[in-house]
DNA sequence: CTCTGCGAACATACGGTGTATGCTTACAGC
DNA sequence: GCTGTAAGCATACACCGTATGTTCGCAGAG
């Protein structure tokens, strides 16, 4: 057995340290002297398990996937469509700073850990019976919906807790002539129950789903 | 008059050059002293106008927030709603880069050229005749998912034209007993028309409106 | 007109970044 | 034990954000 205090570097051990500092630090700690101070290495070495930082980026988005939880299927297609999507909700939110890196992707992802996720989702699609063009369009609408749902609520766009809308600040300058929308529904848009309003449009795009099939 | 050539910077000239070298460069290139050689300045000169580099990327934000274009209403309020979804998916577009400013912000937008389309929006959605916190829930739904669209769109995520997703490289090596879902769609999921995908998804969700309004 | 005051623009410097290049070290196979 | 090879290291370069201190140009006062 090697000394386990000097343990060899591999790619994963690299990629893996890389997304301990991006949970626990964000993802401007992120430097290769940074990954490399974790794993007591220098900077230079990483270089021999990754090819430049983009590619370490990329390895941490896949190493993020592989770590989706497949939930086990019910009897209820419905059901299980919910279930999976809060399952990528969670997994998004375990690591909140994966959603910038997905967003300035420019491939899409190959590597077999992130293309499992997708899989599994397709199937559940494919279980309502919507032809193979439809199957497809459904699932992307549902990405993205899901995907854009995480952005706004990591974003702190919706309010809720982290910052709170800065109402009070806002409120009185707002001229109220231009924003009756906005100030009637003021209440609502400074709190936000994340959870409910996460299944409230999943709700949505599923009875729309229904909708379309019983067309 | 002063000389054209050498006038005053402004906050919002600082501002307009960021945009321009963001979009014409991407978000990389956006460093003060780009900015700054942008409008034939030194970088510090930047700092007499905005706060610290974020003051510049909110400022960016912002900006682009401004240049949403308000579609005219109809008698429909079906297509009102699709075209305010279409006016919002085509400003992302045509500043892609936005969408990584987005997806890490940390607090909601509180400029009033930023409150305006939401405004906006809100009253479109409102005139459903929704309960005043089930409006807020559909806009966030509604937002959720076309930001989320967009954002694989531009990502590429769907594969389509950009970099074409590499399937003969991943049909290959793909096990293929695991993955009979993505082998069957593999045609549908290479190619992307991006506008009816979008449609597809939008309609999902306001027939789940209309379904749910008609309860 | 000069003088003064003040904000805008600049110059310099510091500690950080990604990574190209070349050196050193340690281990695998003979 | 010797050697080839790859892993790890040290150095260096260009660029980054920005703190600090200086200089410049113009507005208003006398």
């Amino acid at each position: 057995m090697p000394t386990p205090t000097k343990e060899r570097l591999t790619r994963e051990r690299v990629v893996e340290a890389a997304l301990k500092v991006m949970d626990a630090e964000g993802l401007d700690a992120v430097s290769m002297r940074r990954v490399g101070r974790e794993l007591g290495v220098e900077a230079m070495s990483l270089y021999n398990h990754v090819a430049d930082k983009d590619a370490l980026l990329d390895g941490i988005v896949e190493a993020v996937m592989a770590q989706f939880e497949f939930p086990e299927a019910t009897s209820d297609r419905m059901e299980d469509a919910r279930n999976a999507a809060r399952a990528w909700r969670d997994l998004l939110r375990e690591h909140p700073h994966v959603m910038v890196l997905l967003s300035h992707q420019r491939k899409p992802m190959t590597s077999l850990n992130a293309l499992r996720p997708m899989e599994y989702a397709l199937g559940i699609i494919r279980g309502f019976g919507l032809s193979d063009e439809e199957s497809v369009r459904a699932f992307r609408a549902f990405g993205g919906y899901i995907q854009g749902f995480v952005m706004a609520e990591i974003a702190g766009m919706f309010g809720g807790e982290k910052p709170k809308f800065p109402v009070e600040d806002l409120a009185g300058q707002l001229p109220v002539e231009q924003f009756p929308n906005f100030i009637t529904l003021m209440p609502y848009l400074v709190e936000c129950d994340f959870d409910a309003e996460f299944e409230y449009g999943l709700d949505l795009m599923l009875r729309g789903l229904v909708a379309k099939i019983s067309d």
